[in-house]
DNA sequence: AAAAATGTTCCGGTAAACGGAATTTCCGGA
DNA sequence: TCCGGAAATTCCGTTTACCGGAACATTTTT
């Protein structure tokens, strides 16, 4: 289930699903029948809905082949939503790094006080720590990832964030405001974060993050694996390889940063 | 105005509006107001609307500043509207064209039975002829790029459309099936569609396809300039220029296309 | 501290969506 | 070419989910 609670507006919670289903369909499309099936609507309502869809450009209709695809105004929006741009751009450091280091890699943003896992790149080792989905959010602190992403906001912010955000750790043991802060003082002091098991207990995790011109993290790069792999002489090699691609990012974000694709405008 | 005709189903179409703004909006978002100012709905219409769009992800919200932005679930959509890779790929295409020939250059997709411009790149020649925005469509075979497309589709589906679609080209003069018959015979013939003010008399343009492995258009690149520019040793110049481009980024598709950029699935 | 602007919630009326069923279109097989 | 089944589309009476004015809360400005 993508997440958990449904509906406020029920006509916005199944066109979401209506798109996402096509989405994760094949891409010529699918059939009305497909998406009544897949989603247990009727087939008056998602003719309805697709309809409706395909009005707003969001969903193409083929005549001929009575298919829905993703439509246009869809793409437009997603090439809009310039936040995101830094995992088009990260995608080859992820890549390098699940190659080099066999283990599964993140990429993580910040939203609102929530780290936003962005993307994922799995390594070949067979044992993996599927830890968080794309797509998923962690409470700002929580993870390692999320934790890099905390302590490299401003100070105002992260002070903020411990003293109120106790409530969205509650369900994460070991993350009160005392330990949360000690662990954001010794990750400002060594530029990366660890987690030795704090979710998880058999894995553990390594944090860099992706600093913008002003040393405010934009994103961070993580890696996880079990704990006999993060131990002394490895989890050092792990920290240099991180922090060569969060470096490297930085530099590909500021550099690209002016020159912002200006897609012409519509409305 | 974006898309004439407008509401079949009113709730997707205030969504749809509603993240448009969202869109062109500023990049740290919009507030509640400028939604209901913008759009004209009330302010507890659209709080609904954002809250429901919220829910699905599509938005993002900032508790602190109260703004609204678009989501990782938009991006997500987009980034899975694989047919318009094409964009981001040509875009060097489509810049280096402008910078050389110093006019208007086109990108379109076939989408359905109609040419679909994805994207435009403005030259620096003060005439400018901006026929087509983004996002607008043409029937196949009016415009240039629109004839490049269709002359190489398949034997069966172009003998198809200038059967069946004369209506849709109604509104355009000397469009003809006899008339667009022979257009698509000559575009085959020479590898590249010329469109000689056919549709707006002082302004002519140039298109060529660019073909996936079987030989079919997958897209048209096209320039467009007035008259005079578009003469006899000049548009030959343009041609090959066109068709060279065109030839680079069919092998960029081939050769990018296997290795689809596969984002792990939500379901 | 008051005032203005913005954001959020409430709630009864009603338009808009719902969905079962009828109709039409499409498609594969004989 | 015709037929039968599946899919797509339309119809229409029912009802629910949306609407929006207004009250309330919060934030920002003066």
């Amino acid at each position: 289930m993508p997440d958990g609670r449904n509906a406020q507006v029920q006509t916005i919670d199944r066109a979401a699903r209506v798109l996402r289903a096509i989405a994760s369909g094949p891409s010529e499309g699918l059939r009305l029948v497909d998406v009544t099936d897949g989603l247990g609507l009727g087939k008056a309502t998602a003719h309805r809905l697709l309809r409706g869809l395909a009005d707003v450009g969001f969903v193409a209709f083929s005549e001929t082949t009575k298919r829905y695809a993703l439509g246009f105004e869809i793409y437009a929006l997603g090439a809009a939503a310039q936040r995101f741009r830094i995992v088009d751009l990260a995608r080859p450091a992820l890549a390098r790094l699940a190659a080099k280091t066999r283990d599964t890699v993140y990429l993580s943003v910040r939203d609102g006080d929530h780290a936003l896992c962005v993307d994922r790149c799995t390594g070949e080792y067979p044992i993996r720590t599927l830890t968080l989905d794309v797509g998923d959010r962690r409470p700002l602190g929580v993870g390692a990832g999320s934790l890099a992403l905390l302590a490299f906001q401003t100070e105002a912010d992260i002070a903020r964030i411990l003293r109120d955000d106790h409530a969205m750790r509650a369900q994460f043991d070991g993350f009160s405001s005392d330990a949360l802060g000690d662990m954001v003082r010794r990750s400002r002091a060594t530029g990366h974060a660890f987690n030795d098991g704090y979710i998880v207990s058999a894995m553990a995790a390594i944090g860099v993050p992706v600093l913008d011109p002003d040393g405010r993290a934009v994103a961070a790069l993580s890696i996880a694996a079990i704990r006999e792999r993060m131990q002394a002489p490895r989890s050092d090699e792990l920290v240099a390889l991180l922090s060569a691609e969060a470096e490297e990012l930085s530099q590909l974000l500021t550099a690209g940063g002016g020159k912002t694709l200006k897609t012409e405008e519509f409305s």
